[in-house]
RNA sequence: GGGCCCGUAGCUUAGCUAGGUGGAGCGUUCGGCUGAUAACCGAAAGGUCCUGAGUUCGAAUCUCAGCGGGCCCA
């Protein structure tokens, strides 16, 4: 049996009780099997990090999966969902080192690298339990229970089977390459771990003194003295124009510098030189070749033995002195200098940001600390031009907030540059949502494809599987346990981290001995395998045959040039092909402001504290009701409140008939829908048509991924239609005592409405949608499917859509709003009958929906009768009004015009109107002289009969007649009363059938005359055996009021009959 | 500095693809309703459509330049 349920809607509760509830019954294990062989929807979860708490966010990027899969799975979808974990790399060893109190890799490899990858390992276990429950609160249905994860053996072997695909196909490689270097933790970091931000560094202009020339010098720029010791040329832009400059001190002493044209004046300022002539200009081709001398030559002994000179680059810019110093060991585009022209990549820097012995004077000096020594050495020397302090964007890396360094290392690198075009043709392929994701942004992306350096000098990682010969240097990579198992003769159950998998040896085919190389893969090539890793692949193939590639995918556009790209480039090593069918790009949840959230700002708004305040389902409904997608969303909390204001709605609405149902013992069952459909009244053919309207454009906004579309749909429906509208229209009907069958079509329609609104908002708040189901469904057929999310999603009925009986609806609704409009003007209230209404309709579509739903206007107008007169025609009962037109008048009859204003003023309006229907009429003057006017000496305006009054709507205009009659005043004062009695009846928190004894004195004869005449309908409104109505009553009872009622005084008493 | 996206009422946004008098919700004020009632309805006030230029008879919409924000890159 339908049951009653509670006045609010306590999300919490409900959420807790849903939650427990799907615990018992398994329920998402039993849908996904429900769909068993159904259509395959492979979705692969982008895995969040390891952090240990879910942000905003990632509760957004949890709820949009969750909400489309729930969606897919009523539609008939078999899914495969694995939640998926990021576990590794250099953040949770951060994290260990902080709280074990490691400060470098020295403290770790005493420790020991079995016990430190340990601590990592149970770290990211109970984080990654941590997170679970959290996103479990969220509603979020994945498959929790068997989640991947990154360190699991399963998925190093899908790491590892992939690198040696790409051995294979000869796309790994290894080489020196500048790569991102974390001095403290001593690694390669990857771009997406170099955090950026503001630092002050030295900015200094330095000269190198031109060999084969006396006095003169090159000028260049920098804001890291401490690469100089590491020069090695200069690089000029081939086509920028540079001068060789006489530039004179203030002791009037000169020397030769160049630099580009443009920039002599600015840096000769900075410089403090005191004048200047330039010599001659050349373009930067004419001096490339020039040779100098190293500034430190003599510091750093291998310096000397070095040829400097100047080179042509095309990325150098019109900046500072337009020369460029190239140090190749220290730069990304410093090193491509250095290879295109064959010079030595010389970088002598350790990997713990302190020079080597190669670096002659600075050997062992920390580079930060050598600053300061180079500049004076350089100052010493008189090689230094100016010296000063700025603030720039500096690289840092992202966990240790340690100033990255450039450093060229040797390195393993996937030679995704060879892939680019074919990867631009596959991205073809892929749907993207929104398109510019994929045509623009992705694109640009993939259009500066590099090489990718996925080693790592760390401990917490898939070990890179390459097996290297001391003797030969031949290289081996083995690409699962198995193989590694057979090759080496390790035993069979080996862990696959570090140290364990560094033990093994295995013979090379020289005789030498194969080790593994020591470095680590980089994290994002871990989650790069995961649509494989997913499946078990390469431990089982089945599951791969039948699933990949995956069918949707939605991450943050952060994730274009990470995930989106890191998956891309490892599917197409190792199958050629992308590794996604569709991809949806969200946005970034940001502050109110549109700031990004920080735990620095303190502007973070956790998931759990929404949660805790307004429920999963209204958190959920607002992230994605409130903006597309792939747009940022700025956390408001007051549009948080709207959202669960509309909730708090939905819930009454579907509290409302429930107490009347369960009275009224109604059972869907026995109450089908044929038998009352010959009883429909044409609001409720109206609202099951919006129903199928509805269904229809959530599965249009679904079909494009367009989520907020379809939550705002739903959304529009159970506030303008379900609650403003329809909940209004049939409440009387409900209130019905007789078992009559208008009340029992109400009741299946309601019913039915019900029923299909839970499923059509399942998939977005799937706690509210179970509760509503497991009362209106479950509680009355114990057969139906045990969750609503076992249910099919509605199919639009099209015999009950009825697009002419929708638009009738929305006339009658605008012109019951106008009409409220004209009631005001002419200041009646509702409560208080009019006589009429004239609607005075401008097409079609409003006669119709008059013709039709004319009961509906009445009532909900509260009008005794509805006019319509016929479309262009003007209601015959207003009155017309004629001015003169002195601008049209004036210009004719000149010095007359006078008279004939006057003439036309005190004419009747009618007459003219009607005199002048032909153009022109002739009218009489005071003096007795005729003359002929026109119509554009008239202005003729409508005016309104007595008490009316008028409101425009878009099919036309309504008048409001308001003229009182004894039988309405006494109907509006009658009901006046009734509405104060309803009012106590509420304060004496009376039930609905509960009847009453009331005593009502009115101090106005006039007015106790006219109530009397409703004496029994206010008894039986008010639900009162004993009604006693007088100038002079005893108002003595349980409750006793004195009301004023328009002005009149008014003292009522009531008291509970027993 | 570059790429992509965003900028419309105090707040959140629709309209922009396809140029033709800018719509809604929240909030505010006033009024109304009343057995969904701590709910609900109507009206009013509130707009340099980020700025500037261009194209056009006409620009929130198209183009260009700038400003502010986001993501990414340098």
């Amino acid at each position: 049996m339908i049951k009653e349920v509670t006045d609010q809607y306590n999300a919490n509760e409900i959420e807790m009780k849903v939650h427990e509830f799907w615990e018992a019954n398994n329920a998402y294990r039993a849908v996904r099997e429900h769909r068993k062989g159904a259509k395959k929807f492979f979705f692969v979860d982008g895995p969040p990090y390891t952090t240990g708490h879910i942000h905003l966010g990632t509760a957004w990027n949890k709820i949009i999966k969750d909400s489309i899969l729930r969606y897919m799975s009523m539609n008939d979808h078999d899914i495969l969902d694995r939640a998926g974990w990021d576990m590794h790399g250099l953040p949770i060893e951060v994290k260990v080192e902080g709280a074990l109190g490691f400060e470098s890799k020295k403290d770790i490899e005493a420790y020991g690298v079995g016990n430190f990858i340990e601590k990592c390992k149970e770290f990211a276990l109970r984080q990654k339990d941590d997170m679970t429950g959290q996103f479990r609160t969220l509603g979020a249905w994945l498959d929790w229970e068997d989640p991947y994860m990154t360190l699991k053996d399963e998925y190093i072997e899908a790491a590892w089977w992939t690198l040696k695909q790409a051995h294979e196909k000869d796309l790994l490689d290894t080489g020196k390459r500048v790569v991102n270097w974390c001095p403290r933790c001593e690694t390669a970091i990857a771009d997406a771990e170099v955090e950026y931000e503001d630092r002050d560094d030295p900015s200094i202009y330095i000269k190198f003194k031109l060999k084969d020339e006396e006095n003169a010098f090159i000028v260049i720029w920098t804001t890291t003295p401490w690469t100089i010791p590491s020069n090695i040329a200069v690089a000029v832009h081939p086509e920028f124009e540079y001068a060789r400059v006489k530039a004179f001190n203030t002791e009037g002493d000169s020397e030769t510098l160049i630099m580009a044209t443009e920039l002599v004046e600015n840096v000769l300022r900075i410089g403090r030189y005191a004048d200047y002539e330039i010599i001659e200009t050349m373009s930067g081709e004419d001096i490339a070749g020039l040779a100098y001398e190293h500034p430190l030559a003599d510091l750093v002994p291998l310096q000397a033995e070095i040829e400097h000179k100047v080179y042509n680059a095309d990325y150098v810019t019109a900046e500072n002195t337009g020369c460029v110093h190239i140090a190749p060991g220290h730069g990304i585009d410093d090193f491509e200098v250095g290879v295109k022209n064959g010079l030595p990549i010389f970088c002598p820097v350790g990997s713990n940001g302190s020079y080597t012995d190669e670096a002659g004077k600075y050997t062992g000096m920390n580079i930060r600390d050598a600053n300061r020594v180079v500049m004076d050495d350089l100052l010493e020397k008189g090689l230094l031009i100016s010296e000063k302090t700025i603030s720039h964007r500096y690289g840092h890396c992202w966990r240790c907030k340690t100033p990255i360094i450039y450093l060229a290392t040797e390195q393993w690198f996937l030679k995704i540059g060879e892939l680019k075009e074919a990867m631009l043709e596959e991205i073809k392929k892929v749907n993207w949502t929104p398109d510019w994701a994929g045509s623009a942004r992705f694109k640009d992306w993939i259009e500066g494809a590099r090489d990718w350096c996925i080693s790592r000098q760390r401990y917490w990682g898939i070990p890179i599987p390459v097996w290297k010969c001391s003797k030969c240097a031949k290289i081996d990579v083995i690409g699962t346990r198995e193989e590694l198992v057979e090759r080496s003769g390790a035993d069979a159950d080996i862990e696959l981290h570090r140290p364990y998998v560094d033990k093994i040896t295995m013979p090379c085919d020289c005789g030498g001995t194969m080790e593994r190389v020591e470095d680590v893969f980089d994290v994002w090539f871990d989650s790069a395998v995961a649509s494989w890793a997913t499946l078990r692949f390469p431990h089982t193939k089945e599951q791969f045959d039948e699933w990949w590639p995956a069918d949707f995918i939605t991450e943050g556009h952060d994730q274009t040039r990470g995930w989106f790209y890191s998956q891309l480039g490892a599917s197409m090593v190792a199958f050629g092909k992308a590794p996604y069918k569709n991809v949806l790009m969200h946005g970034f949840t940001l502050d109110g402001s549109g700031k990004k959230m920080s735990k620095s700002i303190g502007n973070v708004v956790q998931p759990a504290e929404v949660i805790e305040k307004f429920g999963a389902d209204t958190l959920r409904a607002y992230v994605l009701a409130s903006s597309a997608p792939w747009e940022d969303l700025k956390f408001n909390w007051d549009e948080i409140a709207t959202i669960h204001r509309t909730n708090n709605i939905l819930w009454n609405v579907y509290r409302f008939p429930l107490p009347y149902m369960a009275l009224d013992k109604f059972d869907p069952q026995e109450v089908s829908y044929e038998s009352v459909e010959a009883h429909l009244r044409s609001e409720d053919k109206w609202i099951l048509s919006r129903m199928q309207s509805v269904i229809a454009d959530v599965n249009k906004a679904m079909e494009e991924r367009l989520l907020h579309k379809a939550m705002r749909a739903v959304n529009e429906f159970v506030l303008e239609d379900l609650s403003r509208w329809y909940i209004q229209l049939i409440r009387p009907r409900t209130w019905t005592e007789a078992n009559d069958p208008d009340k029992l079509a109400v009741y299946r329609v309601l019913y039915d409405v019900f029923v299909t609104t839970a499923k059509v908002i399942a998939p977005f708040m799937p706690h509210l949608a179970e509760e509503m189901y497991q009362n209106l469904v479950r509680n009355v057929d114990e057969n139906a499917p045990a969750t609503i999310h076992l249910c099919d999603w509605p199919t639009v009925n099209e015999a009950l859509v009825d697009t002419d009986l929708e638009a009738h609806m929305k006339a009658v609704r605008s012109m019951v709003e106008s009409s409220s409009n004209a009631r005001q003007k002419v200041g009646r209230k509702l409560r208080w009958p009019v006589s009429r209404i004239v609607v005075s309709p401008t097409d079609e579509n409003t006669v119709a929906a008059v013709e039709q739903l004319r009961y509906v206007l009445m009532d909900q107008t509260n009008a005794k009768y509805i006019e319509l007169i016929e479309i262009g025609e003007s209601w015959n009962e207003l009155g017309v009004e004629a001015a003169p037109n002195p601008g049209a008048i004036g210009p004719v009859f000149k010095g007359d015009a006078g008279k004939v204003n006057a003439a036309i003023a005190s004419m009747d309006a009618m007459e003219l109107k009607k005199g002048l229907a032909d153009g022109e009429m002739e009218i009489p003057l005071a003096d007795g002289t005729n003359v002929t006017i026109t119509e554009k000496m008239v202005n003729f305006s409508e005016t309104l009969p007595e008490a009316v009054a008028s409101a425009e709507f878009a099919g036309g205009v309504v008048f409001v007649d308001a003229n009182l009659t004894r039988e309405i005043e006494s109907e509006g004062y009658s009901r006046e009363v009734i509405r104060r009695i309803q009012d106590m009846r509420k304060e004496l928190d009376l039930d609905v059938d509960d009847s009453i004894k009331a005593h009502i004195q009115i101090d106005d004869e006039g007015v106790l005359d006219l109530v009397l005449d409703f004496e029994n309908y206010i008894a039986k409104e008010v639900r009162a055996n004993v009604l006693v109505i007088g100038l002079d009553v005893d108002t003595t009872g349980e409750l006793a009021k004195d009301w004023n009622v328009e002005g009149i005084s008014m003292h009522i008493a009531i008291s509970k009959e027993e």
